[in-house]
DNA sequence: ACTGCGATGCAACTTATTTGCATTATACTT
DNA sequence: AAGTATAATGCAAATAAGTTGCATCGCAGT
């Protein structure tokens, strides 16, 4: 997905140290054109190296808390986890199948949204816009 | 939140007996103004009335199919129901507060999307499409 | 009353996530 | 280079949310 991410540079900008595991974390996530659960980054991991669940885990909230990636909840019950809408990435749709389960990226021109009025009035702060679409995925609905 | 709604006929029109569970579950969404967790809906049925947990899940996924309430996730990991849009109710992005967990409904005219090019090509079938809003909430910025 | 089917209840299970605490790695100081 | 502090990781166990299988109950239609 991100050919062009520096995670080192990501790390960095974000105040965080290079680990390994979280530049494998990120890279495993970065390289995959859509967003996946904790159990899919740790076997990916796994296969290459060590690595315990937890750490998974621990990496996945610290790389939200700091806006490098983003949480994604709709559909089955897991969490996925994407890239953070940043220089490289606009922010985009997510459409949930809910026949087969999956969840894949839409392209970002393909829906627009003007929430002026919600950023004048809303009486809080707002850090994050996620539009879902569910349905029945192309493969599904044969 | 629904003062509209017959209840009874809104299960009717979906095929559906009009059973007491059935009816209490929608009255506790229908009258709240944000939606809930199966636990709320659970404790406020059960203060007036013995029902198993069980009964109460199988009720919301069963009104969820039949479009009488739909599924929001986000935040934390438990799902909220709230009344599905209707004649009665437009569809409207919801608010979910990271600090205090609280999920709000927002009004349905703060933002707007125009999604005409995605339903013009994308290559499945669109059900819902939901807003999510997140950040701090009014109380909890201070 | 008799039968059948949908609705409900109960207990046990699975899956996702979290927590506490021990251990290891890394950076920092002298 | 050894010593210490701090952050990162691992492991096991706990919790929370949701699911499943099977028994029972209640009502519609005969």
């Amino acid at each position: 997905m991100c050919k062009q991410c520096n995670y080192t540079n990501l790390l960095e900008t974000a105040g965080l140290d290079s680990t390994q595991n979280r530049l494998l974390v990120l890279e495993v996530i970065g390289n995959n054109n859509y967003p996946l659960t904790v159990a899919e980054v740790f076997k990916t991991i796994e296969r290459s190296k060590a690595i315990n669940k937890v750490t998974v885990y621990r990496i996945l909230d610290l790389l939200v808390e700091k806006h490098l990636l983003e949480k994604i909840r709709m559909g089955g019950r897991a969490a996925h986890y994407g890239l953070a809408p940043n220089a490289h990435h606009a922010p985009h749709p997510h459409f949930y199948c809910k026949s087969c389960g999956a969840i894949d990226c839409l392209p970002a021109n393909l829906l627009s949204i003007s929430m002026s009025n919600m950023t004048k009035t809303f009486p809080g702060k707002i850090d994050r816009v996620e539009v879902q679409v569910e349905g029945i995925c192309r493969k599904c609905l044969k």
